[in-house]
DNA sequence: GTGAAGGGCCAC
DNA sequence: AAACGTGGCCCTTCAC
């Protein structure tokens, strides 16, 4: 956690044992890369005072005097972005006196050479501050074995306090230490003889992790992030790990459904084409060739001549009342399906397994989104399909079982918690089944006459609710009319009083103060033209959502560290995370025991901040990434 | 050639 | 701009 008093390092005086390094004498030292202003002055004192370890006796030395340090700057210079590709070439540490560059290329390979820097990083009593920790994370554990136990990330403290900047080294070294780095030389080769000016910028970026530490502090406090910053500190090391880990991918099965996708784009894209020709080749502006099927603007303008009353967009709700009436608009609709099954969920994923591991190892964003969810790219497994042909692809491998656990209806429940609304906390606490209890309000019925179709649009209505629909949208959503649409949420709101009345006041309150929380005291900020009504109402939406979606991170965040913790030491790793549901992968006889124990800790974390609503998390031993 | 912008659509 | 929130990826178009 960041103090809000930090204290003097220990390593302020020099330890004896310092004396008997030697130093690079300050004439050999290159021309700094840090251009001069007051408090960069001091940063730049330091970067001359570095130390290259190239063997074992020293690296002892060096992790004696680090040991005196209650917080430790940590950088990697590394050959490659991922562990699996390339080698870790050099970790900085950094103390306020000393910082110390540990050079792998040089250093004995023996492991044991390294455990003094383990026990260094990976006792608890000393805070290991880096900039996206993650990073750091990952090659220390897949070399080194050492797992960072109590971090201080200044990248994610600093998105903590500002969003909507952009929180490289750089940038944030400007905003709190008014300080100029030049990055130039991040990208240069880590692979041989470094320079001077090399080992001169690997040094510097670890000296300023602890001024920048210090210099954020306070405007955690001030923010009231602490506990947050707390959060998501602690959930670092589960996404380091879950990148590693990777998640499996049965490449046959992935293959063989491509081809058969492939086949079916190639028939579908063939009719298109002759429906297209048919209808429009005269009076196009492009001829006699074909017309792209993926350009827009080329076939809504074919569209139009064949007599389809379009506006200006084709997307799929646009096109689905016409499908019936236009054969083109029904074919076109499943060219848009193959298409981006081929273009989405093709060969691209196939390209993003690991030949080393044979799984895809995405990147995790931590704070991917104000509200503080997760975002993931390069590949995204947080939107594969729901269908089974591509969810069966992600299996366990031979041995091995999936348990899929994810929390029930946790954004309704957070947003009972939060309104306090009678019937909604009672739904929940009497296991009542929500959409059905608010189609019998809504329609009019006993509970137990609720047909299918009224449960459904109920349920769409209390989805509906957390996004902040309005009436029109919800008309659209349903076909119901306006007035209908307009009646129902009168309805519905004056079945759940208390949700409207804290609705209202969330949206009110984001536009008053500019800002929302969630109930980890995350600050979702917003800024916005008070004149201009659009963008009021679009905050009323954002205040009405963020402290929903937000805790819900939060919570599942906590739920990553609780579960990885009681992982430990289990035959079992986690493989994924969507935003709520946690896919873990472990030997097939442990299945049973580990589904309790991640079910269990994603319970005691949403009970840690949903104390009036039953939270539960519902775990399924499965073979493949389907659940039930 | 490169990159931003816009449309569309996948997930929760 | 479907006046329903949060993302990322793919494709085309268009400006530089």
């Amino acid at each position: 956690m960041p103090e809000t008093h930090p204290h003097k390092s220990a390593a302020n005086t020099k330890s004896s044992t310092a004396r008997r390094f030697t130093l690079r004498p300050p004439g050999e030292t290159p021309k700094p890369t840090i251009r001069k202003n007051s408090r960069a002055a001091a940063v730049q004192t330091m970067s001359e005072n570095y130390l290259v370890v190239t063997d074992h006796e020293t690296l002892h030395l060096a992790c004696d005097q680090l040991r005196q340090a209650e917080a430790i700057g940590a950088d990697c210079e590394t050959t490659e972005l991922d562990p699996h590709d390339g080698d870790l070439r050099l970790l900085q540490l950094s103390v306020p006196n000393q910082t110390f560059i540990f050079d792998f290329h040089k250093l004995p390979p023996n492991p044991d050479t390294y455990r003094p820097v383990k026990l260094l990083l990976e006792d608890t009593r000393r805070k290991v501050i880096s900039h996206n920790s993650k990073f750091e994370q990952k090659w220390l554990k897949h070399k080194l074995g050492i797992e960072l136990q109590t971090i201080f990330d200044t990248q994610l403290a600093g998105t903590l306090i500002d969003y909507s900047v952009s929180h490289n080294l750089e940038n944030t070294a400007k905003k709190y230490l008014n300080l100029t780095l030049d990055k130039s030389l991040q990208t240069s080769n880590w692979q041989g003889e470094l320079s001077e000016e090399q080992l001169q910028y690997a040094a510097r970026d670890a000296q300023v992790l602890i001024p920048l530490r210090e210099a954020m502090i306070p405007h955690l406090v001030q923010n009231g992030l602490v506990r947050v910053a707390q959060l998501e500190f602690e959930a670092v090391a589960v996404l380091a790990d879950i990148e590693l880990n990777g998640i499996f991918i049965d490449r046959e099965m992935w293959a063989s459904h491509l081809a058969l996708v492939l086949h079916q784009h190639e028939i579908i894209s063939r009719e298109l084409q002759q429906i297209l020709a048919a209808g429009a080749r005269q009076t196009t502006l492009f001829g006699e060739t074909d017309i792209n099927l993926n350009s827009h603007p080329q076939i809504l303008s074919a569209l139009k001549q064949m007599g389809v009353p379009l506006e200006s967009a084709t997307r799929e709700n646009v096109l689905l009342p016409l499908k019936d009436e236009y054969p083109v608009v029904a074919k076109l609709l499943d060219y848009r399906g193959v298409e981006k099954n081929v273009s989405g969920y093709g060969q691209n994923w196939l390209d993003s397994i690991k030949i080393s591991t044979d799984r895809v190892h995405p990147d995790f964003t931590q704070i991917g989104a104000p509200t503080g969810r997760t975002s993931c790219s390069n590949p995204n497994v947080q939107q594969v399909p729901t269908t089974k042909e591509y969810r069966q692809c992600f299996r366990a491998p031979a041995g091995r079982s999936l348990v899929i656990t994810d929390y029930s209806q946790i954004e309704l429940r957070i947003l009972a918690q939060l309104s306090q609304d009678p019937g909604l906390l009672h739904a929940f606490r009497s296991g009542a089944d929500l959409h059905r209890m608010t189609a019998s309000h809504v329609f009019n019925v006993p509970p137990d006459q609720v047909a299918k179709e009224q449960r459904d649009f109920a349920k769409r209505l209390n989805f509906g609710v957390v996004y902040g629909i309005g009436a029109q949208r919800l008309s659209n959503m349903t076909g119901t009319p306006l007035e209908e649409a307009e009646a129902t949420l009168t309805k519905y709101f004056a079945t759940y009083r208390q949700l409207d009345e804290h609705l209202r006041a969330a949206a009110q309150d984001a536009v008053n103060n500019r800002s929302c929380r969630t109930m980890s005291g995350r600050l979702v900020r917003y800024n916005f033209d008070p004149s201009d009504r659009q963008a009021v109402s679009s905050v009323r939406r954002q205040g009405r959502n963020a402290p929903i979606q937000g805790t819900g991170a939060d919570i599942f965040k906590r739920s990553l560290r609780l579960v990885y913790d009681a992982l430990r030491g289990t035959s079992a790793q986690i493989v994924n995370i969507i935003h709520d549901e946690i896919v873990v992968e472990c030997g097939q006889d442990d299945a049973q025991a580990i589904s309790e124990i991640v079910s269990a800790k994603m319970t005691e974390a949403a009970t840690e901040y949903i104390t009036d609503v039953p939270m539960l998390a519902e775990p399924a031993i499965c073979k493949e990434w389907v659940k039930g």
